[in-house]
DNA sequence: GTTAGCATGTAAGGAGTTACATGATTTT
DNA sequence: AAAATCATGTAACTCCTTACATGCTAAC
């Protein structure tokens, strides 16, 4: 159970752990870091920030991010610190819905506050999640021989392609993560050409 | 509405278009050509068997698919010519929803069963999706100078990376349609290299 | 003969979208 | 002053997953 609701709360609280925000602006912010995959409506969001108030996880400043825009009735939410063992808790027990689409993407936007152990934990089981659908696909392929046609067979090439170079990219990323992390190595040298 | 259910239904009637087949069968045709996604439970599959027989768009074969297993309580599915005319309507009238990464992969795995212009509608308005994305990340990165952290900044390049090489393939897919088809010329100068 | 895989189905519940409802503020 | 955008929230509804319930057949 709670399996997308994991990854929202996560979301929220991870960039909440930056700077407090109101409900509009961690919406936009949430796309600009998941927006590759995909946007969450108000809908979702406002119940999860209620909840997450609720279990004493996130607290109501009534108003005044400390910069711009006077007054309004917008309400800006922070972490308590309740909040902040909850978020450090998630972010190191991660289970096998670590290695999910979702969920990988927005724990891997909060590596910078995990510990080595953690990162390479979740950069592990994401390859070998992918490369288990990758030997899956590819078993299929070869036994199969079920006469695809053209289009379903790239299709399958683009997919497979994509799969590879995933796999390569956590390679790189695991590689680097063991001479001392990205922060450490120049970023440069992955993806570079 | 119907947003998911639309594409299972059309994976279901186009898998069926191409063969008979039961429930459980069904589901690990579905795995193998769009299964680079998704995979679908029997909790959905099954309810959405019985509603396109209600429909008159599906027929119970009591049994026998022309070969091995004598008999069993399976029952196979056959397309009528109602869901025949149903599945040519669905991938004919295709609206903004085929741009969808789900629908979009079974939309392409039935192009063998389109005409020209459907084809090259739903190549050119998924690549047109995708260059809007594209772009608003662009903008998003080039504009937010919100001092990301180099995980993040990685995860980013990965996706636009992605991104970008799908609207390539897209685009070599669109030049081959304009050429002829897929059919016609050699499907080996796509991803060759 | 018992485990593993084939095969179908239902009920409860989770998670999210859509549509609606409302109002302030900024821009044109 | 109208239009666009910011901003919050709820209720109904949809779709799907999980867990359960059942039984056959093949393999060991």
């Amino acid at each position: 159970m709670a399996k997308r609701s994991e990854a929202l709360e996560l979301s929220v609280l991870g960039i909440l752990s930056q700077s407090p925000a109101h409900g509009y602006e961690l919406r936009k912010r949430m796309i600009s870091v998941t927006g590759l995959f995909k946007t969450i409506s108000y809908g979702a969001l406002y119940p999860t920030l209620k909840s997450l108030v609720e279990r004493g996880f996130l607290a109501e400043q009534d108003n005044n991010p400390t910069n711009k825009y006077p007054k309004r009735n917008r309400i800006v939410y922070v972490l308590t610190d309740q909040g902040k063992a909850h978020l450090t808790s998630l972010l190191t027990d991660s289970g096998p819905d670590a290695w999910d689409d979702e969920t990988f993407a927005v724990r891997m936007s909060l590596f910078a506050q995990t510990s080595l152990a953690t990162r390479l934990h979740i950069l592990q089981g994401r390859r070998s999640r992918l490369e288990t659908r990758l030997a899956e696909l590819r078993a299929n392929t070869a036994k199969g021989r079920e006469r695809l046609d053209a289009y379903t067979l790239e299709l399958q090439k683009h997919g497979l392609d994509a799969l590879e170079r995933e796999v390569r990219w956590l390679n790189e990323l695991i590689s680097h993560e063991e001479a001392g992390g990205l922060n450490r190595s120049s970023t440069s040298k992955i993806n570079k050409k």
